[in-house]
DNA sequence: AGTAGTTTGTCAATAATATAACAATAAAAA
DNA sequence: TTTTTATTGTTATATTATTGACAAACTACT
């Protein structure tokens, strides 16, 4: 049954993954999979891949499985890797410039047309081609362009001024490696906290932990 | 009742937020705090934070609340951000470069001892006053220096050959920056997978169906 | 000291998520 | 063509996580 209205955030969390092994797979050539199959490479069980694939359609086939190189596509779709959307990063110190350089933003449907950071220093140096502009250029830039995503890799103590800056502006997404947390209660806002800090203390009290 | 046996993941997850959370309070000089008073700031239910701390220590008092530098500490403890875990980092691109700089390693438990590149050229060039090193270096530089974790921000298809490097020299913990999902089938090695592009979808997947 | 007001720790109830089971259906083999 | 085998979609069950409820216990006031 189709329909991605209502589907929990544990399934969202692994499409990405899906996507990413069924890339593989396509890579190597494999055409045709059963959940069985993907379950002993993925790690999670058969039952599981079947009930997540289903709550966004009957992609796969009785006695066939799934077609590897449809599923991709599909999975595509749903995360909307075939998108545009335009965006700016805000903050190009170390983290910022790496984010820009390093993620490949196009493949996962993103457009990145700017970058502005405070320092005025910084002002006109390339990173990526794209030209660091002063944040006071922001406003501006917005209006001028649109963007509909931002990536804050800005220090906590200037997120939230920022955040309630741009989403008059029309924001629409906030990927944010800040340490601020963004409250989900901004309507119509959609954001992904990284908190890569957090990561590396539950890394470590895993390590205090391990058997 | 204490004892931090068999504390789910839900639970670890949220306790670097707790972690964040407090310092902010005590920072601004807040002395005390109740479970319902956290709850609106963090917004969990002052249910589940009480059942949270409960799986560590009753570190509460009834008709008081909490004592934050306390719980501070007790959280950072259980977080062990007092240790001083070795850790060196494998690939010294843009994104291993920033990570090196930009985290606060020694606040979160870990000491970087060590930067490696399988590219000649950056040999010497120092990042964090640490200077990298060549790959071809490596093994020696555990067998003498017993690191403990190793952060990698390698392209996937070196990952696998790198960890099994590794684990045999003594590293109990993964940071992992690469697209390589690390199996957990490695017995008593610890692994944070990051996946920064899994996140970058799901923003895509969050914006394409805002309401 | 006694009492009223808080707030925890914990148990019980509910909700969410994951796993197992299986009939329905298609592919492959006989 | 018929039978066997594979594998899905989907319902039922089990497990895990979250929320609600409340007695016990402490604080703070009178």
């Amino acid at each position: 049954m189709a329909g991605n209205t209502n589907v929990s955030v544990s399934v969202i969390k692994r499409l990405p993954r899906y996507y990413r092994f069924l890339g593989e797979l396509k890579k190597s050539g494999i055409v045709r999979i059963s959940s069985g199959e993907l379950s002993k490479r993925m790690g999670f069980t058969a039952s599981q891949i079947r009930q997540d694939l289903n709550c966004f359609g009957g992609f796969g086939q009785q006695g066939y499985g799934y077609n590897v190189e449809q599923l991709y596509r599909e999975i595509g779709k749903i995360l909307g890797v075939d998108n545009n959307i335009k965006a700016i990063l805000i903050g190009a110190g170390n983290l910022g410039k790496a984010i820009a350089t390093h993620m490949s933003f196009e493949q996962r449907g993103f457009n990145l047309i700017g970058i502005f950071d405070k320092n005025e220093a910084l002002a006109g140096q390339l990173v990526r081609n794209i030209p660091i502009r002063h944040i006071s250029g922001m406003y501006n830039f917005c209006r001028d362009n649109s963007p509909v995503v931002a990536v804050l890799c800005i220090p906590s103590e200037n997120a939230k001024d920022i955040i309630e800056e741009l989403i008059p502006l029309g924001i629409k997404g906030f990927w944010n490696f800040s340490h601020y947390d963004i409250a989900n209660n901004y309507p119509d806002v959609a954001v992904e906290n990284v908190h890569l800090s957090d990561s590396l203390m539950m890394l470590s009290y895993r390590i205090n932990n391990l058997k």
